[in-house]
DNA sequence: CTCCAGGTTCCGG
DNA sequence: CCGGAACATGGA
């Protein structure tokens, strides 16, 4: 694989690329190959420089977010115990800037998954439903289209092992591909307005809309909160007695965290769900 | 087998 | 605003 060279940009490829953003990334040499939208991707990172396949220069420079100012957002993390142990573990991780259909999409299939499942539904809807991408022999699969899922029955999805969720993301693409719901537009809103854009969408509740927000609209103070997420909040910010309503989370992260909220978030998440222990 | 997973929606208090 | 139930599927 021709590669060239990104220099030693502060990354933590390999944690990025499997923290729970992106679905897609296979193991290839002694790199990850996959999809940033419509490119074919070879990746790579030796002793910290970053390689990739000369067309994906641009690409890839957008896709892992090497414009954000990594070294001061981590600097703006709370300096509170339970978020400096996550920023220890997880130092270097980027929040991918990724299509915003995207990254909408695969949230709204992501509700009561796994991981390891999300995943399953991401790769299966690209095998079937993306444009075939090339590289070097090898065949990749761009996310499918709102246009290509619009114009799907039900069943199709549900074929994809997409379960309830199938209605919500074909309702979802229809809204989008028929210009009802316009994602530029919502693009160019205050992060509550576009939230409130985004939920009229099915399947797009509070949680799905930050995580598109985060993921996908360059919205990083956006705070999805999710099981793990409220697991940790609940065991080490919040007394263990007397109740928590999600009003109560909801205003204590909006000013915990800071500005670059959902980078806090996303090293929480990720932290948490990889050492956390039962008991 | 049971339990739970990067939730949303709808429905009564 | 709050809590509960239904909704599909598969890994642990």
């Amino acid at each position: 694989m021709k590669t060239i060279s990104l220099g030693k940009p502060l990354l933590a490829l390999d944690l990025t690329l499997h923290s729970g953003q992106s679905f897609h990334w296979d193991p290839e040499g002694d790199g990850w190959l996959g999809a940033m939208g419509d490119t074919p991707v070879y990746v790579e990172q030796i002793q910290g420089e970053l390689f990739v396949n000369r067309e994906a220069r641009a690409a890839a420079t957008s896709y892992l977010a090497l414009d954000h100012p990594l070294e001061h957002i981590e600097s703006t993390f709370p300096k509170d115990p339970v978020t400096q142990e996550a920023l220890s573990f997880c130092r270097g991780m980027r929040i991918l800037r990724q299509p915003k259909w995207e990254a909408l999409a695969t949230f709204i299939t992501s509700s009561m998954k796994q991981v390891a499942h999300i995943a399953q539904i991401s790769q299966t809807l690209r095998k079937r439903y993306g444009r075939e991408l090339f590289l070097e022999g090898r065949t990749l699969y761009a996310y499918p289209t709102p246009e290509a899922l619009a114009a799907l029955q039900e069943s199709d999805l549900r074929a994809c092992a997409l379960g309830y969720r199938a209605a919500h993301l074909l309702g979802a693409a229809r809204l989008v591909a028929s210009g009802e719901v316009n994602l530029e537009s919502i693009a160019q809103m205050p992060d509550a307005e576009a939230q409130q854009a985004l939920r009229r969408l099915p399947g797009v509740g509070e949680k799905v809309a930050n995580c598109a927000l985060l993921f996908g609209f360059e919205r990083l103070r956006a705070f999805p909160v999710d099981v793990w997420i409220e697991r940790v909040l609940r065991e080490r910010y919040f007394p263990k007695e007397g109740k928590v309503t999600a009003t109560m989370i909801r205003a204590f992260c909006a000013k915990a965290f800071g500005p670059y909220g959902g980078y806090a978030q996303q090293y929480l998440f990720h932290h948490a769900r990889l050492t956390w222990k039962k008991g």
